[in-house]
RNA sequence: GGCGCGGUAGCUCAGUUGGUUAGAGCGAACGACUCAUAAUCGUUAGGUCGCGGGUUCGAGUCCCGCCCACGCCA
């Protein structure tokens, strides 16, 4: 029994996202929560909206709402879509809240006490129009080089040429389209992450265990060119946590936010409080205090590659730069991307399968499995019909799901809906026993080390057990010379279906409590010993038959999703 | 252009610190069974492990060069 801190890395606020999203965060971390739980230990999982920043205002613009009440309703959206893929979050907070402004001012105030802040004035393009400084990928202008009119200010999309928006020839706001721009002089604050990097390569080299992906990513960031490089945390924006330090006010910084990659990660630990305030827990501080009983909780985040440096680098450096005994992460699971179809999912071009369209055509189950079998573990991994089919009518449907119905309706044609009694075990019993005994080792192995694809194929070997045994055995011969080992077998069988609604939980938890509430099941603790929970159900107890478990998806329906999918989501 | 991750059976992928005939699932062929969602189980076929060198008694596994795909950055 152990306590276990688990993150996903937050999605922004910015509409639904897509099946790659889900599966390169929230969903392989959503299956370790879940496992965890499920062995007996203390977890709190928790994941947030990322809302703040450029994009948020101007989806909120675009929506003709003001940002703060459209970061709300997306916040629901993306919520309820959570609760759709039976993601287990203790808490789904926001970036936006007021616990998680409070504290990124601290950690602000905090950097600054120990020398970690440094200003800097820059000049920057502003729209007069807009009433506000412009990043440079919302100018757009002609280009000096090629003619090109629809340049933006940081490169030209049509000669491929580096621009600075002072180059652009008639420079427009590609928000209002106004020209009534100007030359800036601007302040900001920038994180000295470059005085911190000896620490955090110390700090590096000890994580044991790391995937390459993550090490390899973070020692570039770390040693590449001119080494880590300072960052600006500050932006001159309306939507944001106001830049202060502390409760006092920061001279110079009037009107100014916190760059969103800066407050992003301070959530994590601000979600834990959202979560003590919205009365789901009590004391947040022992999670994330290593002061206050942190020390013996193990710290895992999960992201997409992208992220990997905010989380190696970024978020240490403010953790560390803070001198307070913070919770620093102790493993991190990074994944690689997840492509559709020969190309990549794009939420500006709206393709591949987004969540909420994904939830209209099959429960959550069908989708976690597949995505979670095929998570981009190793490299980037691809999504096509023709694989979700065979994949989804080959495990779950042929083999597990017709494991349960065989062996159920064979037992009602049989012996009625109850566990039949007479019979005792054999050599074929022992056997199964010990090659699903060592399955089961194998399949907690993956998952403690959080090797998601192997895990899944421990678990199917598992489920494909229990068909080789009744195979092997065949009750159905059995019972014209041998009715009471015939029972015998069957009730082994219900026994198993028991114990693999169990064990598939943390992937298909939908379909897992449907079994166990068919077989009536009020056990449902893990198979610690294998023997003994192939007992759980006794003889006379009584089941229903399941529905369905998992219908297989035609060639049909795949022929007309494959068609639906295929362009720009409507 | 620099960097990163890869290139293993038709497809999706495993292959630990180099060691006997390179593995699994799907697909294919054949067979068994008939309880079940035309499901299941078994057997077989099939790979010069991207290409070329090198180190070694021995390399998919280490070194060098090259090619290809994808991604990141400038």
């Amino acid at each position: 029994m152990a306590r276990h801190l688990i993150t996903s890395a937050i999605p922004y606020i910015n509409g639904v996202k897509h099946l790659g999203n889900l599966v390169g965060s929230q969903l392989p971390a959503d299956l370790y929560a879940r496992y965890l739980r499920a062995r007996g230990h203390e977890v709190l999982f928790l994941c947030a909206t990322d809302e703040h920043g450029t994009p948020a205002e101007l989806a909120a613009a675009k929506a003709g709402k003001p940002v703060a009440e459209y970061c709300a309703e997306m916040w629901q959206v993306q919520s309820d879509l959570a609760e759709g893929f039976r993601l287990s979050f203790d808490h789904f907070g926001r970036s936006s809240s007021p616990q998680n402004h409070t504290l990124t001012q601290h950690f602000a105030a905090r950097l600054d006490a120990a020398g970690l802040i440094r200003e800097v004035s820059e000049t920057q393009m502003y729209s007069h129009a807009d009433g506000r400084f412009l990043p440079d990928r919302y100018i757009e202008g002609t280009c000096p080089n090629c003619g090109f009119d629809s340049a933006r200010g940081d490169q030209c999309d049509n000669c491929t040429k580096q621009l600075d928006p002072v180059d652009l020839i008639n420079p427009r706001s590609t928000i209002s389209g106004s020209t009534d721009l100007e030359m800036r002089e601007t302040k900001h604050l920038y994180l000295r992450q470059s005085v911190m990097k000896e620490r955090l390569e110390e700090w590096i080299d000890t994580r044991q265990g790391w995937p390459v992906l993550t090490t390899s990513i973070a020692k570039k960031w770390l040693n590449d060119g001119d080494g880590l490089q300072d960052r600006g945390i500050t932006r001159d924006l309306d939507w944001g946590v106001p830049v202060m330090k502390g409760d006092q006010p920061w001279p110079g910084m009037e009107g100014k936010v916190f760059y969103v990659w800066f407050d992003a990660p301070i959530e994590y630990i601000a979600c834990a409080q959202e979560w003590v305030d919205a009365g789901k827990g009590q004391d947040w501080e022992r999670w994330w205090r290593t002061d206050k009983g942190a020390d013996d909780v193990r710290y895992t985040q999960f992201m997409g590659k992208d992220n990997v440096p905010f989380h190696t680098l970024s978020f240490p450096v403010t953790i560390l730069g803070s001198a307070e005994p913070w919770k620093l992460v102790d493993y991190i699971k990074s994944f690689n991307y997840l492509n559709y179809d020969g190309g990549q999912f794009s939420t500006s071009r709206g393709r591949g399968v987004f969540m909420d369209q994904a939830l209209e055509i099959l429960p959550a189950d069908y989708w976690r499995w597949w995505l979670l079998s095929h998570v981009p573990e190793t490299s980037d991994s691809e999504f096509t019909w023709e694989n979700f089919q065979t994949s989804v009518n080959k495990d779950l449907a042929d083999v597990l799901g017709n494991f349960a119905s065989r062996v159920t309706k064979f037992c009602r044609s049989k012996f009625g809906t109850s566990v039949p009694e007479a019979g005792a075990q054999g050599p074929d019993e022992a056997r199964l026993i010990a090659d699903l005994t060592a399955k089961v080792r194998e399949y907690e192995t993956h998952m403690e080390a959080i090797e998601i694809r192997k895990a899944a194929t421990a678990l199917r070997a598992a489920w494909v057990l229990g068909n080789e045994y009744l195979q092997e055995v065949a009750p159905w011969s059995t019972i014209k010379t041998d009715e009471a080992k015939a029972q015998m077998q069957i009730r082994l069988a219900l026994n198993l279906v028991r114990l693999y609604a169990v064990i598939s939980a943390p992937f298909i938890p939908d379909a897992s409590s449907d079994l166990l509430k068919a077989m009536r099941a009020e056990d449902a603790a893990w198979p610690e010993d294998v023997a003994q929970a192939l007992t759980a159900l006794p003889a006379g107890h009584a089941f229903d038959v399941p529905e369905v478990t998992f219908r297989k998806i035609t060639d049909a329906e795949r022929e007309d999703w494959q068609g639906r999918f295929a362009g720009q989501r409507g």
